[in-house]
DNA sequence: AACTATAGGTTAATCGCTTAACTTATTTGC
DNA sequence: GCAAATAAGTTAAGCGATTAACCTATAGTT
């Protein structure tokens, strides 16, 4: 049974004091060592746990940190949001602190965010995630409900905010780093992987496709784009369906390595080889990019690195509250042997 | 900054009882609806959110689970442990549950536990994870130790306890049923990779391979046993140089669907081919071998399945604590091109 | 007119832990 | 021998929200 500091003091005889000072610092001097060992005692006796909602009312801090997620579809499914969550917990947890996900049903990202931040006043910092599905406004009206807790928090996954705001960028969120990497060897005609028509993140790449092909004098083909929906079915559908009618593009930039993935097995299904006939590149460097036939050059994009950045940005905010700045993390293309140089 | 209800009752000239009972209750009929508006706009201006350690200490109830995992290395990075979170988070979101994950620095299974449960009392429940490396010894401990909180509490991962505790069994978790399907397909020389030497699971999962041998009178042959340590490299290495001096195998079980990957690419480089001259077969059923050429026959464990049942199962604990009982998972085999019947 | 409901509150104790401030007895220093 | 230091406590006021129990005024009933 949950027992209480009242239980102890009780049969030991003292004050709550006494026990509550004795079990925050065993080294106290103002506790003899023999009420220590009855303490001991008593505390073992009577299974006593520190109740971590007392504790952290009575102490103004929590140790608690508390991660918003603009949305309620099931967490922990996607690998990259996983990276993130990763690094972030690998970071957090050498300090000390505890990571709360709240659970919330609302159909917007706003309201999702709200939802959370509701009752959850008392954690001691927040880590605000995004997706690609959330707009610039709700980001910006997340950011604003944030700001008018007082407490610390960092915001990532979202395109850089003028704000004054600490903040992760990840730049090859919305780079075509990748891309320019095969446009740098020599490849012009290429077939864009990209995730899903609708969300932000992915008008900010299409913005960056035009001028890239602009920069480069290359005409934009609207035909020469297919949305995967970061599925392996759609995306070896769509690539197969591509290739039955054009055979004419000599490369794939795809925006995850799963999508490179399912659009070699559709290159391959066709008889066409890579990277003799069709150059691929992925993103992520997910082990999906290292496992297949052949193995997949990639942007990796140093997710887990970023989420630790984040949690760490976060525990200078709280040591610091006039902590404000913005990290920037980027990638690098990791060469394998899914790519030639087009002659 | 973060207000109180003392500060909104102060502002619209009421008692803080009134405010809470009306945020918890917008219909109550004990504040009239004049109060309602003028509480509504107070709790806007100030920016009230509800303080959740004074909310849950007052209520005894904190609508947190804790999550206690016995080992302190970074959360989120393996694919079965995020496919039973997943599943556990979203049944638990349904019912307004958050999920809280305790930091911890003991190097022993045992001590990281009792470490995380040491500063928790106040959640609503625990689910205790395990990995194949807490030995019973240390489960059993734990179980103890949770018992003594007198929380609801779920078992997850870890082979069937006979003690009275709720508990998920995820039956292929000990099983070699991919084993016997390649058995049953005829094949009697099968390469065996397991994950690690130590830990627990592997124990009883090399118990159950002599058992399975001794069934069908196979001699035991040790040299057919290799370690991939989960590792692709590793796996690849090890296949590699196996397939160089034996190649009278005709088929290889894989404890994991990246494991098996690596080892379909090691059988592919020595230039045999799959399923052809040797069949594979993996487990898990991940993105990894669905991706893989030809894409990989497997064990579905049910995973996220698990996870599910296991909050199911708290859930019923906390509205009827009487409830005990064990759920079993039990996986089925997914049949795709990397297994031919052994002629 | 007397009685009961109901609306619309308020009071104050409580959840379990922490901590500043106070107390008292015993040592230690010089 | 006396002041100062130290050891070993205790007291009590919070932290912020909840809630059982109580209160008063008005409306409705018979």
């Amino acid at each position: 049974m949950g027992s209480s500091l009242k239980e102890i003091a009780e049969r030991v005889g003292t004050s709550t004091a006494s026990v509550s000072i004795y079990l925050n610092n065993r080294d106290t001097k103002r506790v003899s060592s023999a009420m220590k060992k009855k303490i001991d005692v008593a505390a073992k006796e009577l299974n006593y746990r520190k109740n971590i909602f007392a504790s952290s009312l009575s102490k103004s801090e929590s140790k608690v940190i508390g991660i918003l997620i603009p949305s309620n579809i099931p967490l922990f499914k996607n690998g990259y949001t996983n990276s993130l969550l990763s690094g972030i917990q690998s970071s957090l947890a050498l300090k000390g602190y505890s990571l709360l996900f709240f659970p919330s049903s609302a159909s917007s990202s706003k309201e999702n965010v709200q939802e959370q931040l509701q009752n959850s006043a008392g954690c001691d910092g927040y880590i605000l995630f995004s997706t690609g599905f959330c707009t610039m406004e709700h980001i910006l009206w997340n950011i604003r409900e944030l700001e008018n807790t007082g407490k610390p928090f960092v915001t990532l996954n979202i395109p850089r905010v003028s704000k004054e705001v600490n903040q992760i960028i990840i730049e090859d969120l919305t780079s075509l780093r990748s891309l320019e990497y095969l446009l740098d060897a020599g490849h012009e005609k290429i077939l864009l992987i990209l995730g899903r028509t609708n969300g932000e993140h992915m008008q900010f790449i299409l913005t960056e496709y035009r001028k890239i092909l602009k920069q480069r004098k290359i005409p934009f083909d609207n035909r020469r784009i297919i949305y995967g929906n970061y599925s392996h079915k759609d995306t070896f559908l769509k690539v197969s369906n591509f290739l039955a009618v054009h055979r004419d593009i000599s490369a794939i930039c795809a925006m995850s390595d799963l999508m490179a993935s399912s659009s070699l097995a559709a290159v391959k299904a066709t008889g066409l080889t890579v990277p003799g006939d069709i150059s691929i590149i992925g993103r992520n460097n997910s082990l999906y990019s290292e496992l297949s036939d052949p193995p997949l050059s990639t942007l990796e994009m140093k997710i887990e690195d970023a989420g630790r950045s984040a949690a760490d940005l976060l525990f200078e905010q709280i040591t610091n509250p006039a902590t404000c700045r913005k990290i920037f993390i980027s990638g690098e293309i990791i060469e394998r042997q899914s790519v030639n140089e087009k002659s």
